[in-house]
DNA sequence: GAGCACTGC
């Protein structure tokens, strides 16, 4: 347990330096200090012996602060709610605070301190807490002495206080070297001054940068880096180092146009009302500190209440190898319980040593004699970054006795007998191999992460281990869920692993204000409060952190050298790879790091270090309407696990504390124990033809965990038959088959196996890869927009549609040899383009091993625009008299995404093919193309009758 | 004229 933080702790030394006691910052933790104290004088005591020297003003304070402490006492000890009150008492304390300052401020002393008048409140407070009668009467009469002395030190103050604003008054009319005096002083007041001071300074050194910099400027200064993280590289130290090496110039370069972008910033902000904006700064930050801090306060009993104690080991046992990783006490325990127990649900924290353990313990003890070990694991570099140490700790080459594989990657040999993948790749391995005979144990490891990959193979596993009592099963969750995945698979018994995990405390706030603008009050309140360690702050999404990251720079170039050096890094996954390694950077002594985060660094990324966590409580999530068949991605609150486990990121490297920015109760009563899991939320189509290609056909009694809507499971088998991957029993047909063999969207393998019949198999397979590595193809940075939209302009010459403008994107990379210089040059994410490279080898070889032809036509749009409405003959709009589109077959109206080529063709194109619905703002079609009517029925007769489409174009037929 | 959390085969 931590102790109580001491003041020295709370407040920097730095900040004692140049705080004096009337600083709201200090005036707070001086209402912490007194929640303890016995006498006014104790208070004053302990600040001067912390070096707090406030002169009269503190014992003035120190009095008042006592009195009102004793007062909310007693309200307290009254409450049913003791918390509750506590609470409520603070927030007053506080507002006190503030009128107190405002009193002395406006030299108005006939303020009668109404709250005094609990002189006998104090006393009943006290006896409430048990403290004897005699005692009591003795504070009573300290309680009107101070009164008293509060009294002539107010008074005192108050000339004080005229004293010195009449001296500001000159010295505000003398020239700005007068202000240097001011900053000496350290006064509060003079607080604005100095800043203002600071920051025309800033404002000249700023403008007189910004001219250079245009005059400098060689036009050129936009530049986007590579991006692609390259698949063979180990873990992310690894990727990242390499990332970073790689295109060293580009990167220079880029943080420059970085630099200069901020500058720009700054005098457009400055030029125009810096003055009001020096003053609005000062009382944001005063404020927002003063609210954050009501119910920040580390008072002991607000503690214990809301503190979560997450398991702890001691840190000396870090580092020593195997033997000291937390799993390794219960090393025989968990032998002897995988001998009795054929599916064991072992929940194990991060740090445990499970995933890299596990394996190698059961490998000791023989079962790879019968069988090799699987670990499955949601993501790609964790199942390399694993098998990798795995190897290392077992003295052997990676790809030999231990190995790992994932799509477009097989590091595996004869000799393996430790297999981590990802859990798509073991899907994929249950088609080819449904028995997994020569496997003996199969650990689904982060299944509370209940991707949809790890939910069907719970099914299939839970299935074949009835079939093999020779197979075992080790399921490995995070706490929250173990029962659930016990009462699944038949009352399994649960271990419990500890894991390597500090104390986190955990705090609430209830916003006020913008949910951005407490999450940058709460970074700075951390910044200049707490001891060193680096802070954490969990957001929505790129534009959020981006906003946040601009409001953060600002704040930070007023308060510049007064408060330690923040260094602010955003980390979302759309970054480029070379920005996101910085987050590794070291800094410099003395400075913090911020890192802006997506849900990324809830489980992709750990970042050491991080001793604060700011939790906002929000993420975005992808959800999709099969009615509609429409997606969507929104802002939602978290589940009650995402916010354990963001907070347990502050515990990684010591104990850390996270400050979530809304109240306990809406922890309690508003998140879900768990997110709904992603099967419940997206298209399974594909799942329902994996399934079937499985030989799975009583969907009704299959065994998922948590099963896909009954609505969702009959549009896709509906769509399906549409497709005719399935015949009207419902059995999978050889095209059905053949679909299932592509790793894509059964629309875009139906694209793809009709291609050969139009004679361009080449092209569609290009547009199949282009189109699915989602969105990411073309990038516009902010300041660059009209330049980004006419290069993209030129892929769409001719108005040919969307997928034939991705088609002339491939080929035109292609032509200059996959070059990177050419994608940033057209404005064209280079890591997307090369995931579409290997995306287009990978279907290469399965159409080559189908006995596909791979025909080429590239002149023939027509016959492409055919082949693509071969799959998506089911996505087709016409256009309505109001220039939105209806959807045959379906109800809803919608429009063609302006980011589409085909959305400024003017007169609008009467029937399109799309690729996906989505629900942004609107509700639009994704990915566009002009078709002719008449296709459909020569494509899809079985779906669409003429009649149904002569009422809207008859003369179109 | 809008805006893309994160994975995976």
């Amino acid at each position: 347990m931590p102790n109580e933080p001491s003041v020295k702790t709370l407040v920097s030394e730095k900040l004692m330096s140049f705080l004096r006691f009337s600083h709201p910052l200090v005036v707070q933790y001086t209402a912490a200090i007194s929640q303890n104290a016995n006498s006014p004088e104790e208070i004053v005591d302990k600040l001067l012996e912390y070096g707090v020297d406030g002169g009269d003003d503190i014992r003035s304070l120190a009095a008042d602060l006592f009195l009102s402490v004793s007062r909310s006492d007693k309200a307290a000890a009254k409450g049913s709610n003791s918390r509750r009150h506590e609470e409520k008492s603070l927030a007053d304390l506080a507002r006190k605070q503030r009128q107190y300052r405002l009193i002395v401020a406006e030299s108005d002393g006939d303020d009668d301190d109404d709250h005094d008048s609990g002189a006998g409140g104090a006393s009943s407070s006290k006896s409430a807490s048990g403290v004897v009668g005699g005692e009591d009467d003795k504070k009573k009469r300290k309680a009107t002495d101070d009164r008293e002395v509060i009294r002539a030190l107010r008074k005192k103050s108050r000339q004080e206080y005229l004293k010195k604003r009449e001296k500001e008054k000159l010295q505000q009319l003398d020239d700005w070297i007068a202000e240097e005096k001011v900053l000496l002083e350290g006064l509060e007041l003079s607080e604005v001054e100095r800043l203002e001071y600071k920051h025309n300074k800033e404002i000249l050194e700023a403008t007189n940068k910004f001219s250079e910099s245009v005059a400098g400027s060689d036009g050129g200064e936009y530049r986007f880096p590579e991006a692609y993280d390259g698949d063979g590289l180990i873990d992310q130290r690894r990727r990242f180092g390499a990332a970073s090496k790689r295109d060293t110039g580009g990167f220079e370069k880029l943080e420059s146009w970085e630099d200069h972008q901020l500058q720009k910033a700054t005098v457009k902000f400055g030029s125009k009302n810096r003055k009001r904006e020096a003053d609005d700064y000062q009382l944001l930050f005063d404020d927002s500190l003063y609210k954050l801090e009501g119910q920040l306060l580390p008072g002991k009993s607000l503690d214990e209440e809301i503190t979560q104690k997450l398991d702890y080991v001691s840190k000396k046992h870090i580092g020593d190898g195997r033997k000291c990783l937390p799993i390794y006490q219960f090393k025989d325990k968990l032998l002897q319980m995988i001998r009795d127990n054929q599916v064991l649900v072992i929940v194990g924290e991060t740090g445990s040593g499970k995933t890299t353990q596990l394996p190698q313990y059961l490998h000791e003890a023989g079962y790879t004699k019968q069988g090799k070990i699987i670990c499955t694991q949601p993501r790609r570099v964790a199942a390399m970054s694993v098998a990798a140490r795995v190897a290392v700790e077992m003295g052997v080459k990676l790809g030999h006795e231990v190995g790992f594989k994932i799509r477009f990657e097989d590091c595996t040999s004869e000799k393996t007998v430790v297999e981590y993948m990802t859990d798509g790749m073991l899907l994929r391995e249950f088609s080819s191999q449904p028995d997994l005979k020569n496997c003996s144990v199969i650990m689904v490891d982060e299944a509370h992460e209940r991707t949809v990959s790890t939910d069907i193979i719970f099914s299939l596993v839970k299935d074949l281990a009835r079939q093999r009592s020779d197979l075992k099963l080790l399921i490995s969750s995070a706490t929250l869920d173990a029962e659930k995945f016990s009462d699944y698979f038949d009352c399994a018994p649960i271990l419990e692993i500890p894991g390597r995990q500090y104390p986190v405390d955990i705090l609430y706030k209830q916003p006020v204000d913008e949910i951005l603008e407490e999450a940058v009050a709460a970074t700075l309140h951390i910044h200049v409060t707490q001891q060193p360690g680096d802070i954490l702050v969990f957001l929505t999404g790129q534009e959020d952190i981006e906003t946040v990251e601009e409001m953060l720079r600002e704040k930070v170039k007023h308060y510049g050298s007064k408060m330690g050096e923040l260094i602010i890094h955003p980390l979302f996954a759309n970054l480029p790879t070379e920005l996101q390694a910085r987050i590794f950077d070291p800094i410099p002594e003395k400075a913090r790091k911020v890192i802006l985060a997506t849900n990324i660094a809830e489980t992709s990324l750990t970042i050491e270090g991080i001793r604060y966590v700011i939790d906002s409580g929000l993420c975005k999530l992808s959800s999709y309407s099969p009615r509609t068949d429409m997606g969507s991605l929104q802002v939602t609150d978290i589940s009650k696990a995402s916010a354990m486990q963001r907070a347990g990121r502050a515990g990684r490297t010591g104990p850390g504390k996270c400050i979530r920015l809304y109240a306990p109760d809406h922890f309690q009563n508003q998140m879900e124990d768990n997110c709904v899991p992603e099967i419940q939320r997206s298209d399974i189509v594909s799942v329902v033809l994996t399934l079937k290609a499985l030989g799975i056909n009583d969907f009704k009694n299959f065994d998922f965990m948590d099963p896909p809507s009954d609505e969702s499971m009959i549009k896709a088998l509906e769509l399906l038959y549409a497709l005719g991957a399935l015949n009207s029993k419902g059995d999978l047909t050889r095209i059905g088959k053949l679909m299932a063999e592509f790793p894509l969207d059964p629309k875009l393998s139906r694209m793809l196996i009709a291609a050969e019949k139009y004679g361009c198999a080449e092209e569609v397979m290009t547009i199949a890869a282009m189109l699915s590595v989602d969105n990411a193809i073309f990038y516009s940075p902010k300041n660059l927009q009209a330049m980004a939209e006419n290069a993209k302009k030129r892929f769409e010459d001719g108005d040919v549609g969307d997928h034939i403008a991705l088609l002339r994107v491939y080929n035109s990379w292609k032509e200059t040899d996959f070059s990177s210089g050419w994608c940033r040059e057209n404005f064209i994410q280079a890591r997307s383009m090369k995931r579409a490279r290997d995306v287009r080898d990978q279907l290469m070889n399965l159409m080559e091993k189908a006995g596909i032809e791979l025909n080429s036509n590239p002149n023939d749009l027509d016959a492409i625009k055919k082949a693509i409405m071969s799959g998506f003959f089911p996505h087709i709009g016409i256009l309505q008299g109001s220039g939105s589109y209806r959807i045959l077959k379906g109800l809803q109206n919608v429009q063609i995404h302006p980011k589409s080529g085909m959305a400024r063709v003017q007169p609008n194109p009467r029937w399109v093919v799309f690729h996906e619905l989505v629900l942004t703002r609107k509700e639009y079609m994704r990915h566009v193309s002009e078709v002719k009517p008449k296709w459909l029925l020569e494509i899809a007769p079985h779906y669409y009758e003429r009649k149904e489409l002569e009422k809207f174009f008859p003369r179109q037929l």
